[in-house]
Formats: structure tokens, sequence, C-alpha cells
DNA sequence: CATGGCGTTCACAACGTTGTAGAACGTGCC
DNA sequence: GGCACGTTCTACAACGTTGTGAACGCCATG
């Protein structure tokens, strides 16, 4: 069976109470009684119980990452990095997937779940402005992304409108002038659709031209196959069209997919920019320029910020935007 | 605060243990008890503490899925599926990343988080064969992958060597005769490398080719880079292909890129078979025709038997080995 | 009317840990 | 020699839950 302090102490000799000072580096323990207890640790191969130390301190070293989907390579590579962040800090991650379901984004703030883990790094989705107040939960928590901001909790964002417009900037400065949106989503205004698509408008107002509708490409889900379908519906819609600025590299992959299949030639004929910079954009054909939003600056900074939360309740609200870049690949 | 047991039992009126009846659905409490518990539940917002739980029951409700890399797409997809197996039974999964490095592989075998959980699925890619003993632990286990066969431990896998040859053999029904592998692992025998080198090999020698060692490209690491790097060795070395066989997905989308930068048509002059559908793969230029190895079967299977090994510590060992298909596209 | 049995409820004891309070044991100082 | 103090160790009581077994009330039965 498995060991116990009480089985530790018995074979050394002591309290159990002595070996758990000794497993917690309490000081004041005799060299000679702490070498002891350590001995009959290794004999017996002790372990400590983490739901019974969970149970007592309050605290279980978990911690939940809540997010679309993995499969979508953004959120892969931020779940990566968001655990090796949490290790880093003797942290493990569990990980719960929300399809961008507003009802389980819901359900999960108030899961009996979230009262085992130390804190909660939530990516939403599907969450309405009305629904702002509900992030209010006694678990640490720490918001990623734009859905939704509360001022009282914390925050780490990319730079989505300051991005978009640098890189809507970059093919107006490239000669681009009839720059089509992939990944539009009518209506919206806070999401990173609604945010990207304030970025693109104003670099182009900037330029002293107008945002066409007809270039517009409507894509719900970021996607592969509605990338691939805006471009398709773009070029047969017959409307004139020299680069594509993308609002997800996902998105320009299956639009530059679509595009090629058509006969048109990137960027000879348009150029294509992404966002994420993810790792399929690096050896796509052609390989993509896109905006790289900091991703490991995200996690880490997330990370960061809800131990900190953890660790103080009532310190100051911190919420972060993390700096950006463009990536120049062949797509340009 | 938080309410407790205890308080629900207290606004109730009746005793804490009764409450716990009502939670656990134990049949023989009156309706009408049930029923004032049950508001009192929904009154002071009571949810069971998980950590309490665990301890008492020895059940904590988490899986842990130990894997090399998430931002590798063969794994965030089957983490992806193996998320949802789980919540189908009510489970969540707690992630660690193994970087392929064997001693965080042993390391996590004897892990004190591993008591926190119910069950590992565990992939590993860094274990030796020496190394199999270390997988006799008490936590049940399921191994995924190739690398570490135990015969007392219960295995997922994907049918490796038939499905290798089933890719060559394709190749080959389609007159390719110099068919390059890309992902070679010189020397190894019982990873995914060597056993789809076997299943090259086997196809190539039921034709009546022999293995030419010029057409195998070493590439340690599985990500685009080394397979472009393969690749540009491959032609650079001026040996004549035309396909190559990849040992995974990724790889072959960075020989493609190499390929097709080096001027080579992709499919009419070499044609290219991947392994591992994952979703790059579908909107990648051309789209790659591919090995499915049923990565969504390995999931659930992998998952069910977990839950099987977790009910009945004795149940007999469960070795399964998941269908496969050949997905073609346009890279052949 | 006593008895047995069933449905319902409860008291108690774990599970393995950490926090608190204090006991035992020197050691140094007056 | 007595006292104060610091070090070292321990006893006890939680943390919130579930399993065991016994007690309770009620009804049917003999």
């Amino acid at each position: 069976m498995v060991a116990t302090l009480h089985d530790v102490a018995r074979l050394a000799g002591v309290s159990f109470k002595t070996v758990s000072n000794v497993v917690n580096d309490y000081p004041h323990v005799r060299p000679s009684t702490r070498e002891r207890v350590l001995e009959a640790i290794r004999t017996l191969d002790y372990q400590p119980n983490l739901s019974a130390r969970s149970l007592r301190s309050g605290r279980s070293g978990v911690l939940s990452l809540a997010l679309p989907e993995l499969r979508l390579p953004y959120f892969a590579e931020l779940a990566d990095e968001v655990i090796r962040a949490a290790e880093r800090r003797g942290l493990v991650v569990l990980i719960e997937q929300t399809n961008r379901d507003r009802k389980r984004e819901v359900d999960l703030l108030s899961s009996a779940r979230l009262r085992m883990v130390d804190g909660l790094l939530f990516s939403p989705l599907g969450l309405e402005p009305e629904d702002v107040e509900l992030v209010r939960i006694d678990t640490p928590l720490v918001l990623l992304g734009e859905r939704v901001f509360h001022p009282a909790v914390d925050h780490v964002t990319m730079q989505n409108v300051e991005a978009a417009r640098a890189a809507t900037e970059y093919l107006l400065a490239r000669g681009r002038r009839r720059i089509a949106l992939v990944g539009y989503h009518p209506g919206e205004v806070i999401g990173s659709a609604g945010l990207r698509f304030r970025g693109y408008r104003e670099a182009l107002e900037g330029a002293g031209l107008a945002v066409d509708e007809r270039l517009l490409g409507v894509a719900e889900l970021w996607h592969r196959q509605q990338g691939a379908d805006a471009a398709t519906q773009l070029l047969d819609s017959g409307v004139h069209f020299d680069a594509v600025f993308a609002c997800n590299d996902t998105l320009a992959l299956g639009a530059m997919h679509a595009l090629t299949g058509a006969g048109r030639r990137v960027p000879d004929d348009v150029a294509v920019v992404g966002f994420d910079n993810t790792d399929e954009g690096v050896y796509s054909q052609p390989a993509l320029t896109t905006v790289d939003p900091g991703r490991r600056g995200i996690a880490e900074c997330a990370v960061d910020t809800l131990v900190q939360r953890i660790a103080d309740r009532t310190a100051p609200v911190r919420q972060t935007a993390i700096d950006f870049s463009i990536v120049q690949r062949e797509s340009t």
C-alpha cells in the first residue's frame, strides 16, 4: 500500500507531525532527526497525498485553462506556453474546452470543479457583453482575449486594433489598395473580429480609403474551410482585390489555398497577411506573412498575473496588453 | 463564504449525512426531505468540495494526459479528442508535457501528482525499451503509441507497420519506384520511426525493390524544419526520387515546402504522402495525401480502457490496435 | 398487542494532511 | 541554583467529505 506520514513517522520513531515538518522544510528540526526522517521517506517511497494537502491547505497546485478548442493551432500553442509557464512555478494545468459555446462558458464559471483548482485562465468566445458580471467569481481569474472586460478582473490581451491596423498599413505601404478582409463578423464590436476589423478600417481611412463592403469576407468560424469559402466567394463575386488581410492564420491558409486553386498567384496577384504567427504558417506554400501577437508573452504574463492574484486577492487589478510585431514571409 | 454539507444541513433541519445522501442520490430519502434539502442547496448555492470528496473516496474525477508537446498538431488534436471523450464520462483532463525527454517521462511515472488523478494516459517518446518495467505503477495507466509495451499494461496503438506499408504500396501502385522516406531514425526499431520504416521496407520488398539508403532522410524531430531540411538534403545529394513518404504530416509539409521551393512540382515530379491526417494537411497547397491513423478512435478507446481499468484493476489487460485508412488528396 | 421488517435518518469514524498551542529539553545568564 | 529563552518535538483539532452500522418510526403481520 501507499505510505502516509504516519507510516514514515513510525519507521523513523518520531511523531507524524515531525515528518510533516521535514516535508515542508520547517526550520526547527534537528539535522539528525531530519536525516532519519528523510531516510524513512526514501525507504517507504513516501509521497504526500495531494488531495489531503489540498483539503487542509486550500491549495491544489492546479490551474484551470478554459479555451474554445485545442485543435485550433493558436490555442494549442497558447496552451503549450501556458503549461510551460505554470510548470516553471510548480503548477499543473487542467484544460477545459468550451467549443465557443456560451452556455458551456457560463456553466464553467460556476462549476464545482473550479473550487478544486487554485485559479482559472479563461479565454471566452461565446460570452456576451451582458454576461460581464458573471466573471465576478470567488476563484482567482485571469481573462484572456477581448470578448469580456470587467474593470475589477485581471486581464491579458493582445493589441488587436493596433496590430490589425499595422498589418493593413503594411499592405498599403506595399502599394496594395484593394485589400479584402477575411473573417469579418458583421456588427461585432468587441470580439477579435470586431477589433481587427476596426484596425483594418482605421488603416484604410488613414490612407484616405473607404471600406468597401464587397471586400468584407464573412467567416463565422475561423477554420480553414471558412477561409477558403470566403476567398471563393470574393472571387466569384467578381470584385477586384489585390490583397487579403485574414483575421487569423488558419483563415489565411484556407484563403490562400482557394486563391491558388483558382489560379491567382500569391503574392504576385494577391498578397496575404494572417494573424497569430502559428507554426503552420512558417512552412506553408508560400510561407505566410503574419502578425505575431506575442503569444508567449501572453501566456507568461497570464500565469504570472494569476499566481499574483492567488497570492493576494486584494492586489490591484492588472490589465495588460502585450506587444505585437509583423513577421514578413513570402505571401507579401 | 462557501457553503458545506453542514451549512445545508442546518438550513434544511437534517443531519449533514442526509444532505450527503441527497447529493449522492442515495435511494432511501423521503421525497419531502429530499426536496427540502435540494431547496437549501439552491439557496446556499452549495457545491461539493472535490478535494474532500477525493480524499475520502479516493476518486478525483481527473485523468492525466502526458504527451510530448501540445504544439505538435497530432498531439493537439489527440488531446482535443481525449478531453471530449473524458468529458462524456464526467471526467476532466490535466495535461503534462514531457518534451520527449526521457528523464521527464521517468519522473512523471513516480510523481506525487499521479496520486491525485484517477488514471494516466501516457504517450512516451523518450522511454527506452529497458525502461519497460517502470510502467508497472500503482496508478491505472494506459499507454499510447509504440514506444514501450508491457504485457501487463493496457495499450492503445495505431497500426504503424501496416499503415506505413499501405501508404508505400499506394505510391508503388501509382508507378512511383524511387520513394524517399523522411523522418528516418537510424537503428530505431520500436518507435514510430522504426515501425513506419519497417512498413516502408516491407512494401518495397514486396514489390521486389530494395531499400536504397540514399533515399532515407533522417529527421530526429518531426517538425516542419526537419522535414524541409531532409528534403533539401535529398535534393542536394543528387539522388533521384519521384515520391516522398513522410513519417508525419508536419514533416511532409516541411518537405513539400522545400521541394516546391526548389522547383519540383508536387505531385507531378514528386508525390508526397504524410501520416496523421492532421487538419493542417487538408488545406495545404497542394492538399496532402496522408494516412488517417484513427486518432479519434484512439482517444475514445484509450479513455474507455482507462475508465475500465480504474473501475476494475484486475480486469484482463486490453491491448488495442486501431484501424487506419488512406486519405487521398492532391499531393499524389 | 407484541414482533419483525422496512424505509429513513443519523452518529461516528475515518481519509491524510497542516496550523496552533504547548510540552520537553537543553543552554546561558544572573 | 533558579529563571528565562530558544530550539525541537508532539498532541490535538481541524479541513469537508463518504462508509458503516445502528437507531428510529411506522406499518404489516402473526
